[in-house]
Parts: C-alpha cells; structure tokens; sequence
DNA sequence: TTGAAAGCGATACCAT
DNA sequence: ATGGTATCGCTTTCAA
C-alpha cells in the first residue's frame, strides 16, 4: 500500500531558470541575459532559441519577488484603503487611479487599515519596500510614518487632503472649498439659515468635516446660522431629519452630496415642504441623479484630478525625488445652480 | 571637490536583520528568533531585550519580499480588475472582499488586465506568485491559464462568473436570475411587449448579457415579445429610448438595474408617458434611489454572497486545495414588487 | 542558548 | 558569446 497520498499526482515544484538552463544546456546567466534581451550581451540566434523553447517548454514564469530582492527595488504602489462607503465620484477616481499605475507599469497593493495607528500602519506598509506610497487620507500619515517609508525605500509618498505632511508631497484636496462654494450660492440667493448634512456613516468625516468648516468660513462675519445636521443613509433617518428642519426653521441645507440631498430632498417633500419654496437643498459631486429629480438639484461641481495625473505625478516623483517639491493644487470647485435652491 | 552627488545628504541603506544583529552583538538567527517570537527556541532574556533595542534603534522592517522567497510562498491573493464602471453594489462586494482578505491577513493584490488576452494576463499574475487568484469574470480565465497559475504555487484559483472553468473553483454567480425574476413579476402582472435596457457602458456586458438571456428564458415558449434596448448613462440617450419605448409601444422595461431604470423612468415621464400606466419600469440590485423615486421602483433584490464569506472560503481552499472542490452557489434574486410596475 | 552556513530565485559583474 | 559566482534579505536546520 502507498502512502503517498493518492491525488496530488506530482506535486512539481515551480520551474526556476536554473531548471530552464538545464534543459537549454546553457548556464543560468545566459537564460537571464535571452530572457530580458539584454542589449548589452550578443547573444547567437540557435543559444536565444533554445533558451526560449526549453523557457517554453517548462512554462517558465520569473519569479518577481526575486527579481525585486535583487533588483533592491520594487515596482509597488501601495494604496492604504479604508473599509468605508465611498462616494460614485472617489471609486471613478480610485480605479482610475489604479489603471493609470498598471498602465505605467507599477503593481498596484491594496493595503486596508484595520485600524492600526499611523505608524503601525506605515511599518506594515514599509515590509512590501513600496516604491511609492499614495495615501487617499483614510489613514492618517505622521512625519515619522513618512520617514520611516522612505528609508525603506519609498521614492515617492504622496497624501491627498487638507493638511500637508511633512516630508510627503502634498496634493491639496481641500474639500472646505466644496462647503466655500456651496454656501456662497445659498448667501447669494438669500438664505440665512443654513443646516450642514453631516452624514453618520463612519469614514466619511474626513470629507464631510472640511465641507462643513467650508460652510463655516463663508458665512463667518456674516448674519447667518449654521446648523450642523446628522443624516445616516436610511428613509427613517431622513424622515427624522426632515421633521428637524422645519421645527427648525431652516431656509436651505446643505447636503453633503447629491444622494445625500436626495434622499433629504425626498423627506421633506413626503413632509409636505415645498424645496425650494420652504426649504432650499443642495447636493454636491454633481451627479446624473440630481439632474434627474425634481426639482433638478442644485449642486456643487467638483474637478477632481483624474487618476491619469496623479499616476503620472508618482512616476514622475519616482523617477526624480527630488524633483519640483511640494504642495501641488488638485481640487476646484464651483457651484452649479439649477432648480432646488 | 567631491564627486558625489550633493543633495542626497546620506542615502543611508535600509537597515537589514544583519544590521541588528551587529548592533546588538549577536547572530542573524538571533535576531530572527526573537522578532519572529519562535517558541521552539529559548533565547535568554537579556538577549531579547538587546536585539528589539536595537531594532528599535534601527528602525528596523523586515522585507516581505525576501521573507517570502525564503518561504517558499506568499501570501498575495490575485484581485484582476477592470476599468469600467461597476454599479454600486459590485463597489461594495469588492471593498468587503479586501477587508476581509486582509482580516485574514492576505495581501490584496489589484491587477488591471490592460487588455492582454487570458494567457498572457495569467502568466504576468503568477510573476507574482499568487497563494490565490480571484477573477471577479472582468478577464477571462482559460482552462491553460489556470494550470498555469496552479503550478506557479496558487492554491486557490476562483472564478465568479455564470461558466464554470475546468481547473479552478467556480462559484456560480449567475446573472440570468436576476432577468428571470424581474420578467416572471412582469409577466405575472400581465405585461406582454417587454423591454430589456442593455447598457451600452463597455464592459458591463458580462453582467447585461446574462440578464437579458434571464428575460428570454422566462418569456420562452409563451406569447411574449422581448426587445433589447440600448442606453448610456446620459439624459439625451434616456430621452431617445423614451421615444422609442412609446413608438414601439413596449408596455414595460426592464431597465438592467435601478440607476438606469430611474434614467429612462425620468425621460419617460418627461415624455409624457404614464408610469406604470403607459410603461412599466422594473429596476434592480435595490438601491435606496428606488425607494425615493415617485412611483417607487420596482426592483430586483439580489443577495450576494457577502466578501466576508468568499474571504473565507478562499481560506478555506488554501489551507486545503484538495477540500470539497467544485460548484458553489453563491447568489439569490427576489422580485421586489413597489409602484412602478 | 547561540552561531555558522545553506539556501530561496534572479541578476550582473568579471572572466574566459 | 558564455559561464562562474557573489549578492539581495531572510529563515532554518545543524552544531556547538
């Protein structure tokens, strides 16, 4: 009786170019020199050939780990994600992202947080040797963080949001100027007495924050209130808020972003409030959905880099770290006035 | 005057397990004993204080790459993505996948197809030896493929999508429900001319396809006429279908899923068109934007599996590749019956 | 309890 | 035109 298990016939271990050469009867540099054409060594066409048939024959895949250990370098691009719901405007954004880096040849890892502290964080990233490091600003980056990346390796550690860090190239993504712009068309329509949609999702802080302060900062000096309002994504929620502004008094709100006012929209409607007669909604991220209600949302544009300029910023940062340093803009915003305000 | 470069100030090198162990006077397998915390060995106290000291000191991060190339394996599960826009519920599917992936302390690895054919994008998936591979069905995976991918050292291979591949786990996740649910409430409720929208957003074939067929399917063999319908994600494109939907006079649609049904709903009843007294409009993945709209949308529930549960079974098949193999089913679909219809 | 040394797979220098 | 070989950073027997 055998007691080798019985299914897995062989087991083969993965082919190495060791194996390769072997079988080309050549030595393992001459399989690493056909392989990678490289340019420098004349190779003779019957050596290329038999190197690329034995390579053929074994289904020879390189091994890019090793490659990288020996390289001292990597072609990773480490993304931190969070565990939260996102609008439709920042997943264009992300994929866009992520097509544009593969494009330019980097390997794109996905990393969630799992909430670790910052510097925790950066060690765990710091293990892949990523040659860059883009943080959308789920996790927060310390100047210790950034640090420690970049004696790991790291050419490039670039953070998107509103405070620049230290030691990392900044891209300004001011989301106050969405709040800015949106409170600035309800000024000037007349309203003074504003309610901000804080939505209760976690996660989402970090945009609804700054758009909140944005609100903030534009009515400042001025004779206006302004009401921070709790939203979650439910009927029940909205329905609550609903009942909440018209006790209130409210004369207009502020969303947080189209599905937001849409569904605050819906509420107050159901509750007999006339938008924008009683109550004035506005949305931002200018989505198809708001131009499909009525009355048409009134909402707040915002030109996001696309995916392809950022993936093209880290390569040229990759490429040259110490190249133009700094803050780059990234973020406008304008209001686009339509049929809810 | 020197000669090296003059703004790198030192460059210094990564610090490696040999640097602590310099530093703290002892052997390279000292330091790996102690930072791996290994049981089977005991290394005196005083010992283990000296080396996470001087890893401390060093800053110290332990280089993946080369980890897993001494290991023999890693532990990357393969994520190929594509570049088109997914709906919402498919953003929410993945982002819990990754969450729950690296929960189980996985590296998700996102790798855009980039449009090579199905073997040449399996061989750049196993450079990076993948422990799994998951194909949401955005790039086809051969038979060839998959073999490929195993003999590089994946345990797992899994495909979501209606054909099963020879070779790899296959998790049914068959779309043609979703059309034979919402044209079994259609038919039920007495519509006979029925419209199926048919995104013209590329890449959303692998999901339009199967739902049309699911229509065709339920309508086989009973006097039903069923018409594809095409419709991008703009208002113009909604009002000429709208157009056509009264011209040919369908008495509903179903409209692929809630976001394009609440596209062509507006443009209907812009158009005039009663609904559902003139059209019917049948939405699906049940999206809280259909339960805003006036009428209220009918809609497709559809029950995915949950990322939390295929992370778990991708465990699962790596930990034991030769566990119950094959076929699981993995989505259910219910006629949400609402006003539309 | 600790250290020496053999690899893991690929590449690039230095010989031949 | 090729081959030998040191090397990347880490883990893990095997000895001491």
């Amino acid at each position: 009786m055998s007691q080798t298990p019985p299914r897995p016939p062989a087991e083969r271990p993965v082919p190495t170019s060791a194996d390769v050469a072997r079988l080309a009867g050549v030595s393992r540099a001459t399989v690493s020199y056909v392989l990678n054409d490289i340019p420098a060594v004349r190779i003779s066409e019957p050596t290329r050939l038999r190197v690329r048939q034995a390579a053929e024959e074994l289904a020879y895949v390189p091994h890019a780990a090793a490659r990288s250990l020996r390289a001292g370098r990597t072609r990773i691009v480490l993304l931190p994600t969070a565990h939260i719901p996102m609008g439709p405007l920042y997943h264009r954004f992300l994929n866009e992202l992520q097509w544009a880096l593969r494009r330019l040849d980097y390997t794109v890892v996905q990393y969630a947080g799992m909430g670790m502290d910052a510097d925790e964080a950066a060690r765990a990233w710091a293990e892949l040797r990523p040659v860059a490091v883009v943080s959308l600003g789920e996790t927060a980056l310390t100047p210790h963080g950034v640090d420690l990346l970049k004696r790991s390796g790291a050419r490039a550690v670039i953070t998107l949001g509103p405070h620049p860090v230290p030691g990392a190239h900044t891209l300004a993504m001011d989301q106050r100027e969405v709040g800015r712009c949106a409170a600035g068309h309800l000024l000037e329509r007349g309203y003074r007495h504003i309610g901000v949609v804080v939505p209760t999702e976690p996660g989402l802080d970090m945009f609804s924050g700054p758009r909140l302060e944005g609100v903030r900062s534009a009515a400042a000096g001025r004779d206006v209130v302004v009401e921070p309002l709790s939203l979650g994504q439910t009927e029940e929620s909205a329905e609550a808020l609903a009942r909440q502004v018209r006790e209130r008094g409210l004369d207009a709100v502020f969303a947080y972003n189209d599905e937001y006012a849409m569904l605050l929209m819906r509420a107050l409607q159901d509750a007999g409030a006339a938008v924008p007669g009683d109550t004035a909604v506005m949305g931002a991220d200018d989505l198809l959905l708001g131009r499909l209600l009525r009355p048409r949302l009134s909402t707040v544009e915002i030109d996001m880099t696309t995916g392809q300029h950022l993936a093209e910023l880290v390569d040229r940062v990759v490429r040259d770290p110490a190249g133009p340093p700094g803050h780059h803009g990234l973020m406008g915003a304008r209001a686009i006035p339509r049929d809810s305000t």
